[in-house]
DNA sequence: TATTGTATTGCAAAAAATGCAATACAGTAT
DNA sequence: ATACTGTATTGCATTTTTTGCAATACAATA
């Protein structure tokens, strides 16, 4: 029994269904199985009612139900009583990241501190989330909101937030792009050779996803067709938005872009992965309590996502 | 939060001690002090005060105290309504263990298992844990409580229960064994070379006990020098306690011993390590209802020790 | 009969928890 | 003074747990 898991299970309860639970947790659909398979057995009984095509509550899933809200109504008071009322820090600080983390990732965290410490200024810059790292090191920024480094600088402090999986986009409306991968589409269900080396490819100059496009054209023995370099994720959604070809972005970026309904996913194999989201921020700069409240802001909005 | 954390600091709160928090819990310091980080972190706040001797509550201590105790409650609560009440199972399980394990480990197991199951009868015998898994797989037993063995056989299923750290013990009054314990003891305070070869042990016959001693003294490029072979902890703490050499048992026996004050252990470097004390069970049996019902409350029986 | 949508499971990788040993510090004993 | 004892924290390696991917299994639908 955990706050993770009451949360879960709730999502389950109302759901009452696994795949829909998974997405809307960002997680996998084996994850949320298993999640449940460990809450039963905890309990020793079977909480919900599956049979394959339907689930639904058992009786004693409807009592745990009511037990996991009540529970989280009380932890939620803790944190509201225990929350830090140091409504008299001032001062600000500087924080740096993507145009779309700025309003997915960042939003919660700022909403909840501006109520915890209202005389705190928040220096908002957005860029591409590949200088982040760079920005933060330098000291020109207090936190970054970052892709997390593979290699972490001793120096660097990193709190994972969010994971979001890569997907390859291509536009949503008839043209060119999309008729080529119609047609690889057809090769691919005939079991037929296919080659991704002719599709028009929109990439990131640099940063994690551009790196595990490179690794996943190795994997396959090709080289990508590169249409056009373009910094930041925003700028690939916009461009594959315009049909000019085929692209890698976060779901997270996907869902909150402009061209959201132009787009779709491409259920390229092998997947791409997850992309881990989190904060970024000199050790150093941490002993700086206003930045360190924003850190634990930054920790408790995400360790508690409604 | 979840109900592990929740319990030890309950314990902290009252003991107002790591270590001894640590011992009641059976868990090492570090984990207790870490653990304790963890739940600060966790609602950003401090909540024990420690100044290097006195540890006390804070403010937030205090109201997290009364959080754990209602969650705990409610917990508790919420096991006892879903309680399997198969009240009319009927039938019996036969059970396997140490003379030690079952007024120890399986105490707890059967007082419950009894309550709620109470039409069902437990064979109980009592023997060598070496032969625990041995037993099981030959149909004899339905379950056994044994040591965590290093291979499991496919067939076999496995719950750790508990940990207890291997002991070192010798006799706790004067004898001859006693003083060349001492006299090693003054070898290794000033430094010198010194040997346990010389040292007589009590050793047992096979288990995991005995593994772990012979490659303790491998380590040491030693060989014990064995003065008796014999079958079971119980014993070797009988033979201890008589005076004729040392041994090695896991704590447990130890403090469950008949000449626990006869006894005393003896930090002798490396470590030997924890010993995992848990459930065994042929997987085909635990279709049985009465067996896998006993399997669940032993797990419930050990996840929430009071 | 193929396809789609759903949950479960084997397996390997990632993340978290744990213990040991080393360290640091303040009383207490020598 | 100095060593010793009891206490909590921290670096590191190990173990345990959680996770995601891919494969599997099954039923409803096309």
């Amino acid at each position: 029994m955990d706050v993770r898991s009451l949360q879960l299970f709730l999502t389950l309860s109302d759901t009452l269904s696994f795949s829909r639970t998974a997405e809307q947790r960002h997680l996998s659909l084996s994850t949320v199985s298993r999640a449940l398979q460990r809450l039963e057995d905890e309990v020793g009984q079977r909480l919900l009612e599956r049979d394959k095509r339907t689930v639904r509550l058992t009786l004693a899933g409807e009592r745990y139900r009511d037990y996991a809200i009540s529970t989280l109504a009380e932890w939620q008071r803790l944190l509201g009583d225990l929350r830090p009322h140091s409504g008299d820090l001032r001062g600000e600080v500087r924080v740096y990241c993507s145009v779309t983390a700025s309003y997915s990732v960042l939003s919660p965290i700022l909403e909840q501190f501006r109520r915890d410490f209202p005389r705190v200024e928040i220096l908002l810059r957005t860029g591409d989330y590949a200088d982040a790292v760079a920005r933060v090191q330098s000291g020109q920024e207090d936190i970054s909101v970052v892709a997390r480094p593979d290699k972490l600088a001793a120096a660097l402090e990193y709190q994972t937030l969010q994971h979001s999986p890569l997907q390859f986009i291509a536009p949503a409306f008839p043209c060119a792009v999309v008729e080529q991968l119609q047609q690889l589409q057809q090769l691919i269900s005939q079991e037929q050779d296919f080659s991704w080396a002719e599709v028009p490819f929109i990439v990131s100059e640099r940063g994690l996803s551009k790196d595990r496009l490179d690794q996943w054209f190795r994997s396959r023995g090709e080289r990508p067709r590169i249409y056009a370099q373009v910094a930041g994720h925003e700028a690939i959604a916009a461009m594959v938005g315009l049909g000019l070809g085929v692209g890698v972005v976060p779901e997270l970026v996907l869902h909150n872009s402009t061209f959201r309904d132009k787009l779709q996913t491409v259920a390229a194999r092998p997947r791409l992965g997850e992309f881990p989201v989190g904060l970024c921020a000199l050790k150093q700069r941490l002993d700086n309590p206003l930045v360190a409240a924003f850190w634990q802001v930054a920790r408790r909005s995400y360790a508690t996502p409604i």
